[in-house]
DNA sequence: TCTGGGGTCCTAGGACCC
DNA sequence: TCTGGGGTCCTAGGACCC
């Protein structure tokens, strides 16, 4: 019996994605913190003399959270997923930028495709992240992470960090550990030296309540997971995630590249501009739930999907979420069908206290060519209030 | 200074069928 | 009268990722 040569798997990630496609529109910016985000509003504005005006991230008022920040912003402890409000108060001078994601798409499209001329086997991980699988080329692996690099630069303007490991798991992890501009190459015989060490909330997977779980139970590092009592771990995780945890703390992953994939999901959602109330807000709230509903319709036709599960999602002031939803004997995509049955599921929903967002989805998608003959086009004007 | 929007996967209980 | 499993579908919530 023979074993399979370890893979060569690549995670490629772009650095500071959306911050660093403003600064070629931007290249004024470059060095200064920056600060993507918040919805488009502040607009650059140019002036007379041709010199451009940008807001400054004290002039944001909103419920916006920042989607990339700079290097440099990062410095004063800006990072993703922070409240707009919180950052300003961290780095009121940095530039705000409003979110492009036109552009980012763009530049998305570049990049994938100046890797796919060198690597067919592609795995989209979103705008910004790829995996490949280089098992089959003939270069060797320094090379050929030179030359990605190099591709991508090219198509872009744009700098990447690539990691490249046995899985996929190790990839992703060593992909992270020399940005910006990094290659990184780890083998299993690193593991010990390059991957133990690190904050177990280094591993995909491990997210803030996991790592908190762990924290409480001393359990810092990856090293200590791996070096843990498995019945201990398999009392406070459950027997299937402390069986994972066992894995990839030892750096095991056989996950593959995967080329393709269908949707399971399509969802719309927003975030109110203040809280607003069922009774009090019904006028607001039933335009708000109409356009979720035909934005998403839009969707699903753009995409040729239909579905016959629709979902309602509510998050009230105080931040508890709930969903409701609906299956149907066939699949829809039409925006008064979805708001027919999103508007079952609303009634279903306590609706005393405030609210702050409102969500839709349809799931369990179909190709439309496949939905059958219940399909009916997208009706704009016609709903009927809930 | 309260926390976006678009997704995926997992768990767990109940209904229902064989 | 009481007690079975297994399998699938549906629903609700939660963790996690980009």
């Amino acid at each position: 019996m023979t074993t399979a040569p370890p893979r060569r798997i690549a995670h490629l990630d772009m650095d500071a994605f959306f911050a660093s496609v403003e600064l070629l529109r931007y290249p004024e910016l470059r060095g200064h913190p920056v600060v993507v985000g918040g919805g488009s509003r502040h607009q650059p504005v140019t002036l007379a003399d041709g010199t451009r005006k940008f807001s400054r991230l004290r002039d944001y008022v909103g419920r916006g959270v920042v989607t990339t920040s700079t290097y440099e912003a990062r410095a004063f402890g800006v990072f993703s997923a922070m409240g707009m409000m919180k950052a300003a108060a961290l780095a009121p001078d940095a530039f705000l930028l409003p979110t492009d994601f036109d552009s980012y798409r763009r530049y998305s499209r570049l990049f994938k495709a100046a890797v796919a001329t060198i690597v067919p086997h592609v795995e989209d991980r979103g705008v910004d992240e790829i995996y490949l699988d280089l098992t089959d080329h003939p270069d060797d692996t320094r090379t050929l992470g030179m030359k990605l690099k190099a591709a991508v630069k090219e198509a872009t303007g744009l700098t990447c960090s690539i990691g490249i490991a046995p899985n996929k798991l190790l990839a992703k992890i060593c992909s992270d550990l020399e940005k910006p501009d990094g290659l990184t190459i780890v083998s299993y015989d690193d593991v010990p030296v390059r991957i133990w060490p690190l904050a177990a909330k280094k591993i995909n997977g491990i997210g803030p309540k996991a790592a908190a779980k762990l924290a409480a139970l001393g359990i810092e590092t990856v090293g200590q997971v791996a070096l843990a009592d498995p019945k201990l771990l398999q009392e406070h995780f459950g027997l299937n995630y402390a069986e994972w945890l066992r894995r990839v703390s030892h750096g095991h992953d056989e996950r593959a590249v995967v080329t393709t994939h269908e949707p399971k999901g399509i969802s719309r959602e927003t975030t109110f501009e203040r809280d607003l109330h069922a009774k009090h807000d019904r006028e607001a709230l039933s335009e708000i739930f109409t356009r979720l509903c035909t934005r998403l319709a839009d969707d699903l036709e753009r995409k040729r999907y239909a579905g016959r599960t629709v979902g309602l999602k509510l998050r009230y002031a105080d931040f508890r979420t709930v969903t409701r939803d609906v299956t149907l004997p066939a699949p829809i995509c039409d925006a008064a069908a979805i708001r027919r049955a999103a508007g079952e599921c609303l009634r279903r929903v306590p609706l005393e206290q405030r609210m702050r967002l409102l969500g839709v989805r349809v799931s369990a998608l179909v190709p439309i060519e496949e939905a059958g003959a219940r399909v009916v086009p997208v009706q704009r004007d016609l709903f009927e209030e809930s």
